[in-house]
DNA sequence: CCCCCCCC
């Protein structure tokens, strides 16, 4: 990349004849202007030095070259507007702002320039992810992808019904996070990875959140993007990287030996606060009626209400509650999954204590799991009712516990849910993090079938332009393109 | 933004 064109900084409001060429090294998600109707959307170009500058369309403009500019690809332009940014507008990248237009020249160049496109990218490693959990910070991360699990329907508090995905990254130490798309990116992005699985595809994003929805997530944000590229061409990194290890990655796809963020794995890594300060007081949120909040609380757990149901049957694909018998395959109501599969699911409904109050809580799952020291089928088969002796019904020592408190529509309190239970002496053996242990999880990869036969990359509009265009299968890159 | 309880 270089030579007999200029650089970005060679070009100013009235430079005339000049070609620079660049690197799409971010494109945004196009928006619609504070006080105005109208729709814009902001790129990065990048130039050889690493220079950069802020390049926007506007208007029909961005449909028309969508399929243009793609992110981590290479083109020479000449002829875009040039201009002093308003300073209103700024954007990061400078002072000088591109406009592309219809009489903007665009040229692709077959070049693999992505490590320059890497290097705009700040990664999460996979091991501080805890760190940002439920915070709302923007992370980034790179990753290969080894499985992607059927999509799923939820029902929100709201009422909403919404599509999610959830997919599983491995980091170059083999770490594994779960990565959970929404809405538009099941369509876009899932879809494609479904289709190219095999690839090994490496999976950077950028805009993305962490949760602590099973145990420990990363999820998707309405202005998300990622770019996806298979066979490890994308970084240089990752390319001698999967070949290495090509065996124990194909072990992991295969076999799915791998595990995805369990509190066994996270606890030392959690953020799990140290200072006193850092905990809630049961006193300061008994009867609150906050929006939905997290707090760490140290404590002690226990069973109040002996005559329970520890468990609910459950769908194996959204945990969502099952009237099947256990391992019957059933279409599920709630996350549309044609094959469910009925399976227990601990529960338990307790109290939870420290010295300035007491609140009820429930725990769902690992958490139940790891309180009643049992299991889902060994509590779904235990007709007596429980003793002690057959589960841990109270806690002797302080334990810490994260909860999430939910506001409810009509009543005036909160519920109060425990995602993690983490045992201080957990914390302080933090020295001691050894290999998790590995767990078989769910059935092997199913390759699900695209719903349709029409491109991702084009709307139907597009469909009869589309043959004619050298798409290259390899790469995605997509934007939201509406909202 | 998604797992139990379900008040109707």
């Amino acid at each position: 990349m270089g030579d007999k064109f200029q650089l970005i900084h060679d070009v100013s409001p009235g430079t005339t004849g000049w070609t620079v060429k660049v690197v799409v090294a971010e494109k945004f998600s196009p928006r619609i202007a504070q006080r105005s109707p109208t729709k814009y959307q902001n790129l990065t170009f990048m130039d050889s030095e690493g220079s950069t500058v802020q390049a926007t369309l506007y208007g029909q403009n961005i449909t028309a070259f969508q399929d243009e500019l793609l992110l981590g690809k290479t083109y020479l332009i000449s002829n875009a507007l040039v201009k002093e940014t308003n300073a209103e507008y700024k954007a990061k990248s400078g002072e000088i702002q591109w406009t592309i237009s219809g009489r903007t020249r665009i040229r692709r160049v077959e070049e693999n320039n992505s490590n320059l496109l890497i290097s705009t990218y700040s990664f999460t490693d996979f091991e501080d992810l805890p760190k940002y959990m439920d915070s709302n910070v923007d992370i980034s991360v790179i990753g290969m992808i080894i499985d992607i699990k059927p999509r799923r329907i939820i029902q929100t508090r709201f009422g909403k019904e919404c599509q999610v995905q959830d997919l599983v990254l491995v980091n170059k130490r083999f770490d594994t996070v779960l990565l959970t798309m929404w809405e538009t990116f099941v369509d876009n992005e899932c879809k494609y990875i479904c289709q190219n699985l095999r690839k090994k595809l490496i999976l950077i994003g950028k805009h993305l959140k962490v949760t602590s929805f099973n145990s420990l997530s990363i999820s998707t944000k309405a202005d998300s993007s990622f770019f996806i590229d298979g066979e490890f061409e994308l970084v240089e990194e990752f390319k001698s990287w999967g070949h290495t290890n090509s065996e124990i990655i194909d072990n992991m796809i295969s076999e799915k030996h791998y595990l995805t963020s369990t509190p066994s794995k996270l606890s030392s890594k959690l953020s799990v606060p140290t200072a006193e300060k850092d905990f809630t007081e049961i006193k300061n949120i008994q009867g609150l009626k906050t929006v939905k909040q997290f707090f760490w609380i140290k404590g002690k757990a226990s069973v109040k209400v002996l005559n329970q149901t520890y468990w609910y049957m459950s769908c194996n694909n959204c945990n969502k509650i099952s009237s099947e018998n256990y391992g019957d395959i059933y279409p599920c109501v709630f996350c549309k999954c044609t094959d469910a599969k009925a399976i227990p699911r601990a529960k338990v409904y307790m109290q939870l204590t420290d010295p300035t109050g007491f609140i009820n809580a429930t725990a769902i799952g690992n958490p139940a799991e790891y309180f009643l020291q049992s299991n889902a089928e060994i509590l779904m088969n235990q007709t007596l009712i429980p003793t002690a002796a057959s589960m841990r019904l109270s806690m002797d020592e302080d334990e810490i516990f994260y909860v999430k408190a939910i506001t409810q529509e009509l009543s005036p309190d909160c519920k109060f849910e425990i995602l993690f239970i983490v045992n201080p002496s957990q914390i302080a053996g933090a020295k001691n993090k050894g290999k998790a242990p590995v767990e078989h999880i769910g059935e092997p990869i199913k390759f699900l079938e695209p719903t349709t036969k029409r491109s991702l990359f084009h709307s139907d509009t597009d469909d009869a332009q589309s043959s004619k265009k050298k798409c290259d299968k390899s790469t995605i890159e997509i934007t939201k393109k509406n909202q």
